[in-house]
DNA sequence: CTATAAAAATGAACGCACTCATTTAGTGCT
DNA sequence: AGCACTAAATGAGTGCGTTCATTTTTATAG
């Protein structure tokens, strides 16, 4: 049985934390104040501090959550029956986006972005930097599987084809988080657009998918 | 002739933009305050914000001048003579990433970065998005040139592919700068073995090329 | 040359993330 | 229960980006 000093401590931490939650989501990341967090936490200023190193480790902390959930649902996807090569493809990247709105907001995103380009060797991106990592080696690991299940060209590089793939829906979905219009499905469909070429070059015996289409949405 | 008000104005700007630019390369962003940046262009604080809106605002004016230049590299790379699609992509991909040392180094590239996907509404960020627009266009530029003289096949999405290959240069690119250790050569490499899979598929009676390569260097 | 208007420079003051010397409170021992 | 020890909470203090009321400088009119 932990003591009682252990148990405020570990009651503190997630107060801080469902503070800092609802209060980013509800006001902005900018606006609240450490003040507030600590305020609607019931500790002070200073205590927040013996918890998180700053305002934007707490904010990994939300991060964190987030994408757990998102690996979880991808792994499903990963080991469940494939369709095409091209909706498989697609129902994974479909499922990240969809994932990525349940704790955070596009605000909240631009944030965790942000902080782990321009800090990249504090724990706050290392971290984030790791998911990043997990999530580029599960579509290198769907890649691997149409390898495997002769659903794609043999002799290309796979690893490659996997974080040119995941670049590409990372990079869509960093211009998705900084659009204030962009909806999810927009998302989706600009990035199905852009892996079209790709998917019908690899894909094995569908040369009618072959079709180019245009522009942005 | 300019009046003496207009011609202080300007001299005052310059001032401001060639202490920030050299304290920011010699101490780093962060270090760096207003108030030196003021003192070493003999102004005051106060007036260092009549002429720009933050400190991010300067560190764009530092930013667009780089950037300037490697469209204008870019652009003779393109209109010259195109040997392999493979190495007029990994020409024009390496003449950006070469030219993105001038003024800048990795640190000030981060905060650019940071502060583009932290704020995109903020002029900042607009003109940081429409440099990086450019150079996009670039990209799809040259694919447009291949399809023209027939050195890729035809029938695919080139807007779409050149998005794709802007999207990978751009996310090895903000790899390189959060990494202390990479280095200029070994982002080439990195990004040619990652191309090679998509310009061996595309390009025309080439399929000797095509040679799966291993991991990261 | 003086007076008046307009523009720009100034630096003290503000807000907020973060620190640190001090105080408070839980734990183990007698 | 009382005491010593130590982990943890505290909030006034610090530094820096940014703002704004005031002062200074420049342009213009009489």
């Amino acid at each position: 049985m932990a003591g009682l000093r252990e148990r405020q401590k570990v009651a503190r931490e997630k107060r801080i934390l469902e503070s800092a939650s609802m209060l980013f989501k509800r006001d902005g990341y900018d606006k609240t104040r450490m003040e507030d967090i600590a305020e609607l936490a019931e500790v002070s200023t200073g205590t927040t501090y013996n918890y998180y190193q700053s305002k934007a480790d707490i904010l990994i902390a939300v991060v964190s959550m987030e994408v757990e959930e998102i690996l979880i649902a991808g792994e499903r996807l990963i080991e469940g029956p494939l369709s095409s090569v091209d909706e498989a493809l697609n129902a994974l990247i479909g499922s990240y986006y969809e994932h990525s709105q349940v704790y955070l907001n596009k605000e909240m995103w631009r944030m965790a972005m942000a902080f782990s380009i321009q800090r990249p060797q504090t724990p706050f991106s290392q971290r984030y930097a790791e998911l990043d990592q997990r999530i580029s080696m599960q579509v290198v690991c769907l890649i691997e599987t149409f390898k495997v299940k002769n659903m794609i060209i043999s002799y290309l590089d796979h690893q490659a084809l996997g974080e040119t793939i995941f670049n590409n829906l990372n990079s869509m979905f960093t211009e998705f988080v900084k659009s204030n219009e962009m909806t999810i499905d927009e998302l989706k469909l600009t990035v199905a657009r852009q892996m079209t070429p790709l998917t019908s070059l690899i894909t094995k015996n569908k040369p009618s998918l072959l079709k180019p289409m245009h522009n942005h949405a």
